[in-house]
DNA sequence: TTGACGACCTAACAAGCGTTAGGTAGGTTG
DNA sequence: CAACCTACCTAACGCTTGTTAGGTCGTCAA
């Protein structure tokens, strides 16, 4: 109990700062010694935490499919079952998206710094990132159960990517809430953007 | 005209070798010898070509997005314009997941190699890029004139977020053809996927 | 034949990389 | 008091990085 409120202990300290620049600069492109200075270290003391840089790399990502599946079942368990499909699907959009954009640099990472990874440290995640899908793959099939499952697959993927990209723009501190973003990704699955609307 | 039709000519196959490259393995990731290596080259003769990494990066990038407008040009121009908006959204759908899919790495690279670059190299391709988006935004105005313009450049930036993240998924040679992922994009996109379709 | 040029090579450079060995200071435990 | 542990530091290691200077060799124009 020697760790203050806003400034975390040692380990918390590297893994948090290793979040925020492996967002920024993807895997390759951030150093340990860039790491170490961020926390305050250093870049020999990251070793003391953390065997290796891809260990490193892998507890980020660890640490974001938790927030990202605990979001997922807060949501779930928000919700009576009983409500419009609409509704169940907005509000695990949004938790999704609040996920990503509001809880730290963990979660982000997983969108923006997974793909800068070598090939084989992508292999040693992706066993977490299924785990987090199969979540979503139960929920969508319960939405939209007239579809045949090969087409809710492809239907859930289009989803997951007009979510996951909206990081390359979406502005938490602009114009648009991330409510309202919801609401609008949710609209536009269930119903199209056609003028027959 | 000493370059063969398979195997190009030095700066062509430093070009396409790089692009091949920073796909696979980001900006960061990839070095110039192995650049080189793939070229047939040793490392020191790339910049025979090329001022530095940077600069064939941006070349990479360059390539693409001239691709990408050629593709959309070639489908605008194979529209009488009198379809319904189905027909031509598919069309340009089409164009742009072919562009990405199958022709060759360039196009490739923006999608997965552009945000690995550093901050200040991304600027440098902005402008790139705003060119092609721009082409986008004509088209979506003209086929969803009912939309205030706010709401349709979300729903842009959603469709291309939709595009592009199947990159992560998309198997060209699997049991989807790119043609029928276009025509469900298109459905999604103007229908929606809710059961009263 | 001479000269220039393009396309490459060799060999090295300074800087930076991930990683390691060994040390130090302070707190906890017996 | 001694022993131990945690959390760091210093200093270096071998290696790789982007980049450069200078050289070679074949082709082509005058």
């Amino acid at each position: 109990m020697t760790a203050t409120l806003d400034t975390q202990t040692g380990r918390a300290r590297v893994l948090g700062a290793a979040a925020e620049l492996f967002v920024a600069q993807g895997y390759a492109g951030t150093t340990l010694r860039q790491i170490a200075e961020a926390a305050g270290i250093k870049a020999g003391s990251v070793y003391h935490h953390f065997d290796s840089k891809e260990d490193l790399f892998v507890a980020v990502l660890d640490d974001g499919i938790v927030v990202m599946i605990d979001a997922f079942e807060d949501a779930a368990a928000s919700l009576a079952g009983d409500e419009p499909v609409s509704d169940r699907l907005a509000a695990h959009v949004r938790a999704h998206l609040s996920a990503v954009f509001e809880h730290g640099p963990f979660t982000t990472a997983h969108v923006t710094a997974f793909y800068s990874a070598p090939e084989e440290l992508r292999e040693r995640l992706i066993v977490r990132r299924n785990d987090y899908e199969a979540h979503w793959k139960i929920l969508v099939k319960e939405l939209l159960p007239h579809l045949p499952a090969k087409e809710r697959r492809l239907h859930q993927l289009l989803l997951f990517g007009a979510m996951n990209n909206a990081i390359e723009w979406f502005d938490s501190s602009g114009s648009v809430s991330l409510k309202r973003l919801s609401a609008l990704i949710t609209e536009q699955f269930l119903n199209g953007v056609g003028a027959d609307a």
